[in-house]
DNA sequence: TTGTATGCGTTATCAG
DNA sequence: CTGATAACGCATACAA
């Protein structure tokens, strides 16, 4: 029970054996007898024994460690997305033996962290974030040499990289034609930054289905900011004061979402019967009910629904097995799921002028 | 510029130095002369020179990491509290030289990784997140001599620990007094999970403000869960539906507030005007304006206002200090601000029986 | 002011 | 199957 630094050499000397059989043992080497692994291993547990990480980390050359640069001071990325995010990507590196290792620095200082974090050897590889239309930040870690995987995707069409994203465009496509298909022909798009190449491919989506009913996309209906919840409120009482106000709402997030949710019920306007409301649901853990993995049977949102937390899981998987078996970049598009709830219907006598 | 892994040797070679010469002169020792500093850190940048971390921990036995370690799987940790927080820690650490490790584990493995992380030395201290009435993990920590900062506070009074708090009891006790002071009596109480230290502080403070007016407190009234939306709408449905429905609520948090809102809403009834709402506002950025640091100027919710945010820097702050300089655990009780908002008003009439 | 020699705790190579 | 021995890259006590 001494709770005294013991390492290799003491452990190995109590046990009268060398430190090599001892290490091997530990680290399962087929060529250790089944008798002395079992005492080594015995003894490494009563001792308390831990590898030092720095010391093996010089020794193998790996970190055992996946690294998260995100930005500092934007609100796009310090929010709940990236909170549940980490979450299933923590959950994997736990499970797998890895740890996570967070920066968070200026956007100025990406680049030399990333450099960093590379000729350091801190880390084993790395997720991109919030990728923008061409993201610098895939050429850079490929001349780096070190093993990524960009959650969403970037604009480069000549280039292999390991991504998984949601198919942002079809999601928003198939939402807008069920908002036409339910009468709706005003329907407004409150959209995330589209420096952001996913909320590009949001309006894409959008914009494909207006046009595929025959309906004219407008700049009036189209708003693209940080997607938080004051912006959803503010843009809705805009929208609202205007001459033609929307019959439907499109959002990109369930915190905008509750910003236009709060903006209507100000105005008496009721969500599902007066305006319609579909949002992007990432199944935000603080949204849903605590006791349950799955979201709730009746959700309040009509939403386009795809976990980000499953995301942030199997993001971590790819990178890992990317780190432990090089080469195959493989990629993954995942359709979102369209869930009916409550915040939609077909358009209101009362709006159609 | 070349991208080869220039290391202390091969850099010293090429200056014609020691290895310790050029150490010494990155290291800042004053020993050196300016000249050969100058020369040397020169040349580090143009060769690109970056110490690997995992040499320098072993060798210094320091590992210029933070480790914070989060429950999987509990709603309490794996939200946007958390990730403010986060923010917060990393933008400090990140100033400072220091790394953010993050594990997610499950709680039966909770003790076994701070033993980990102590032994491997992998992290140089801790923040405890989310204390318990009386959390093992202080004692845990202590025997482990691993410096540590609680979030929070916990019930050891013989036992001292360093810890940044918000003054919950204070804070809670005078929105109560402040709503009584409108008239208001039947006052409810969505509170967080009592096994929560704080969520307990909060329900002694609610409790003094209600005697200290001489109104009793009622168990019909208090609720304690995680602290999530779905809560507090559904809370506030049973709540109204009930004989005597309250005539303003108080509420752990932002996220169970906009519950209480929607479940209003749903009744037609105002905030503000028909029923009364504090919450207490962690300051999340994803529901304050984008373009701000500070909250807006004319805040929705009336509020107890205390920024995690900023907790967050402040409890890296303490923690690094601590590992710096060992010896003096400092702590630190923040007083909450009490912010007028629209949601908060003098009893209505028609909420009188 | 600079250099030499040694240690930090592992893993890996090569003999036996 | 086991054991010396040499890296891994840096920091530092001690010498000069």
């Amino acid at each position: 029970m001494s709770d005294e630094s013991v390492n290799l050499k003491t452990l190995s000397e109590r046990l009268g054996l060398s430190q090599t059989t001892v290490s091997r043992a530990l680290n399962g080497f087929p060529e250790v007898s089944e008798q002395t692994r079992r005492r080594v291993i015995e003894a490494a547990d009563r001792f308390n024994y831990r590898p030092s990480s720095s010391a093996s980390s010089l020794a193998t050359g790996k970190a055992r460690t996946v690294g998260h640069v995100v930005p500092l001071a934007e609100h796009h990325m310090i929010n709940p997305h990236f909170a549940d995010f980490i979450a299933g990507a923590g959950e994997t590196y736990s499970t797998h033996g890895y740890d996570m290792l967070i920066r968070v620095v200026p956007r100025a200082d990406e680049e030399r962290v990333y450099r960093e974090l590379a000729t350091q050897k801190r880390v084993d590889g790395v997720v991109v974030h919030g990728p923008l239309g061409r993201d610098p930040r895939i050429p850079l870690l490929q001349s780096l040499q070190l093993p990524f995987v960009v959650h969403g995707r970037s604009d480069y069409a000549d280039n292999e990289y390991s991504w998984l994203d949601v198919n942002n465009r079809s999601a928003f496509r198939r939402a807008t034609e069920f908002l036409i298909d339910l009468g709706h022909e005003r329907i407004a798009l409150i959209n995330g930054l589209e420096t952001m190449n996913f909320a590009k491919r949001r309006r894409k989506g959008y914009e494909a289905g207006l046009t595929s009913r025959g309906i004219e996309p407008e700049q009036r209906y189209i708003f693209s900011q940080d997607m938080v919840e004051p912006y959803g409120y503010e843009v809705t009482c805009r929208l609202m004061e205007s001459a033609a106000p929307p019959t439907a709402v499109l959002v990109s997030s369930i915190l905008p979402a509750m910003g236009v949710v709060r903006a209507l019920a100000e105005r008496g306007i009721r969500p599902g019967t007066d305006v319609s409301i579909i949002a992007f649901d990432d199944c935000l853990s603080f949204l849903h009910a605590s006791d349950s993995e799955r979201p709730k049977d009746v959700p309040y949102f009509t939403a386009i629904r795809s976990s980000i937390r499953l995301a942030g899981r199997r993001a971590a998987q790819m990178l890992l097995q990317q780190i432990e078996q090089p080469g195959a970049t493989r990629s993954e598009l995942w359709e979102a799921d369209l869930v009916i709830g409550q915040t939609t219907g077909p358009k209101s006598q009362a709006a159609s002028q």
